[in-house]
DNA sequence: TAACACTATGTAATAATATAACATTTACAA
DNA sequence: TTGTAAATGTTATATTATTACATAGTGTTA
């Protein structure tokens, strides 16, 4: 059973700009589109930002410092992320792909680390864009 | 036969102080280090940080905006980047496993995209951390 | 040599991303 | 109702990165 958050008043507001958006959306562009919603300061959107990421209802694209809402339904799998990105578009989608997420999720090596947690980013050319 | 590039005059002293440092290096703080050899601004690590990049000497950790020298004889695989990182200590290790890279750089979805490159960061306790 | 293209450098200003510090309020359980 | 954790509001500031413009070096070729 998957544990429910119920989103505070800035988190839901912040939460459904992000899940409406077709692409990554980044804090600044967040701050102004809800600044009529009565959420004026960086710090409100950051903090609504840290949280929804903990709990896996988004994430951070970290090499665009932009953020997507989880299609994997709210992320059993926030610790455990894999994105395709093209270069050219900038389109973004989060990969789910069982035997990828097993491969990763296992992997071990001689370091003698214990990880817990991976991030994976692909970069290449979607479709549309490589048959321009 | 690997290209050879021969460093200009600020790249060469920007790699010299990232190759010797144990750990990542931010911008800023290298630009700090490298006031006493002329090197008065930003632009001038950043331009230098780009280059070393797109060469393969250097990688940045994206989620540590910090950046690390090769450690696989000046990187055939700056396309095909595996990190780990400790998240107590913050030790980061450039990690080199053929049977992980040739996963990766062989792994194609459904969607189509044609992938060129891949950033991977794992996230964990190391062995130090563990055992405290 | 001269003309050209390309890479690198220098400098100032500014943009974009993110956090610190502090005061207050809300949710909710003991 | 008292305690506590989470969330909010606000101001200021820190950190990371780029724009714009001027100049200088490097190597190639006419
Ligand atoms: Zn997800
Ligand atoms: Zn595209
Ligand atoms: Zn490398
Ligand atoms: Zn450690």
């Amino acid at each position: 059973m998957e544990k429910q958050h119920n989103l505070s008043k800035n988190q839901k507001i912040i939460f459904d700009l992000i899940d409406k958006s077709p692409e990554p959306l980044k804090a600044y562009s967040i701050l102004f589109n809800v600044q009529k919603k009565g959420i004026n300061a960086p710090l409100q959107v950051y903090r609504a930002l840290d949280k929804l990421v903990e709990i896996g209802k988004i994430h951070k694209i970290e090499s665009r410092n932009a953020f997507i809402a989880c299609q994997n339904s709210s992320c059993q799998i926030s610790k455990a992320t894999a994105f395709s990105i093209c270069e050219s578009c900038e389109k973004v989608s989060e990969i789910s792909n069982t035997k990828l997420s097993k491969y990763l999720s296992n992997f071990a090596d001689e370091s003698g680390m214990k990880y817990s947690k991976y991030n994976l980013e692909f970069f290449g050319l979607c479709k549309k864009c490589k048959s321009k």
